[in-house]
DNA sequence: CTGCATCCGATAAGATACTG
DNA sequence: CAGTATCTTATCGGATGCAG
């Protein structure tokens, strides 16, 4: 896929935004970010999320080394998903976001004070 | 579209994402924060970028009040899209970005030192 | 030059049903 | 519970052509 033109301009920059941009990816390390869950508390506080996709974005998180996949053979069987160490990394920015959010984004339930 | 449910998490947040995490949209705004850009110097900067989704994208940030239009009644007229401070307030998430992922992409090209 | 309209193919996402 | 397979729909994006 030729995008090797504007790959020039920073090609991590690209790479990374090309991670996050991705429809639900962020959303869902955003959640992990307090800790692990369980595919299906995952899949609960994303309701327009469908488990195709969520497993779709889980399996390329833990591709990409964002995240990790832990079985515990218990019975049933468990199995948690949690942010690595590179996932982590993303706290800042997810702060940021949120600051810049908070500061900018007008809600149409905004509309009485703000 | 039924979002009310998740939206709860965080609707700022929620909102930003939504339009941060649109393709191309973010990398526009990255490409606006060294100052004005003409439709065709943002077009030319993002090769794979097609006139359409440009204009499509350069609305939306508008509309967003992300970007400001000016144009300049020359001959042959002028039309320059730069930030406005919503826009710009988006620096430090770039810089974030731009952080992360020197600390934690990799390339193929890095095969080297790193 | 700047940008919008249209058409069309590629992809992504959603619903549902089903398996280990 | 944790997914996968399949099907349908929605969205995206690229090319072209045209207008101000």
């Amino acid at each position: 896929m030729a995008m090797d033109h504007y790959t020039q301009l920073c090609p991590r920059f690209e790479k990374a935004m090309e991670l996050l941009s991705k429809r639900w990816t962020a959303l869902i390390v955003f959640r992990l970010l307090t800790g692990p869950l369980r595919f299906s508390e995952i899949d609960n506080s994303l309701p327009n999320l469908s488990g195709k996709v969520l497993s779709e974005r889980l399996k390329e998180l833990e591709v990409e080394g964002l995240i990790r996949r832990d079985v515990y053979p218990e019975i049933p069987v468990r199995i948690e998903y949690s942010l690595t160490d590179k996932g982590s990394a993303l706290t800042p920015l997810f702060k940021d976001i949120g600051q810049w959010a908070t500061e900018w984004i007008v809600l149409p339930s905004d509309s009485e004070t703000m």
